[in-house]
DNA sequence: AGCAGATGTTAATCTAGATTAACATCATTT
DNA sequence: AAATGATGTTAATCTAGATTAACATCTGCT
């Protein structure tokens, strides 16, 4: 965050005083579906996978977060209303929370902060655009090699299938992705 | 705007002052792929289509936007490097155009406005992370129902196969939906 | 009126990716 | 070390959606 704005020592002092240092251990909930997101959440350590369970009872990852990323169901904590997506550790996980009460008081007493999470939100929205033209302009096989790239470590932190359900293919489609890649 | 802000009238006329309002002729771009994207745009009436052409040629409509809808390339805009995207008018349409440099002077003299898009942004992040959790957890013609029931008004204005290119199918099996829909 | 270009439909064939199921590996627990 | 459960691979078959191509319609234009 240093690295976006700068805050005097007071500010950083109430920002610190405000904020919930937590840690989860791997497989623990952060949100659940139907619950009212209280918090946005700053991975300081670890990894959580954000994931929609549809009615047939198939999981769908939409991201995975890993340090210095942000991680929460932003509709659900934007309008506190019901989460439509659960997000769950996959590791132990060190998460800096902010409430969704204490933010509007951040935004008022430091108004740079109402700068940050606005370019905070610009980059997500970038983020998730990108992946949409990716989905439908690459195929299967491509958008593994783009995922291989954008996350170089994440790959072996996490198990294959999920990283089939994150590209929204099985997970034996992507172990036939992955042999083909093998002989190329 | 009027809904999410309330401005005085100084700033209003500040506002308006920074403004500029613009008429393009339906086929016209607002963007080209590989422009930098100089402004962010509200519809004030008519309707754009925002799309990516692919390596090969193919088109793909990522948003239609209508009246009281922003359009953008945010990617380009925020970051001001090259569009991913082509914005074109499907029919005449009339645009308030806020500029990079514009809205940064917005921003510090009525911060107000930093709040307001701040908050079209979240909006935004979480219709587009929609978007994704659809493409992925629907099938086609699940879609086209959700298309038709989030636009009623919007079906009527633009081609088929524009639809069909928004939905990631082909406009040979958007006709097919089509026809199965009519017998049920 | 008649032609050209843009849009829409239908039907036949093709393919990327899904499904199913059998088997392989690897960790944990007992 | 054997057993259980979680993960990964391979191969056979199946299907949603793509592709191609022929034919309708529906413009606007001259």
């Amino acid at each position: 965050m240093n690295d976006y704005v700068t805050l005097t020592e007071e500010e950083k002092d109430f920002l610190v005083s405000k904020v919930i240092c937590r840690k989860y251990l791997k497989g623990q909930y952060i949100v659940q579906q139907g619950d009212i997101c209280k918090y946005s959440c700053f991975v300081l350590s670890g990894c959580t996978k954000t994931f929609y369970m549809d009615p047939q009872g198939q999981e769908h990852i939409v991201m995975f977060s890993i340090e210095d990323w942000w991680s929460s169901d932003i509709g659900s904590f934007i309008n506190q209303t019901p989460a439509d997506f659960n997000i769950q550790c996959l590791e132990s996980t060190e998460l800096a929370m902010f409430s969704y009460d204490v933010i509007e008081e951040l935004y008022s007493e430091i108004p740079k902060l109402e700068r940050f999470f606005r370019q905070v939100t610009e980059r997500g929205l970038i983020a998730s655009q990108k992946r949409i033209v990716r989905s439908f302009s690459l195929s299967a096989k491509e958008q593994y090699i783009y995922f291989r790239n954008q996350y170089p470590k994440i790959d072996q932190r996490i198990p294959q299938y999920m990283i089939a359900s994150y590209l929204g293919i099985t997970k034996e489609f992507l172990s036939k992705i992955k042999s083909q890649l093998a002989l190329e």
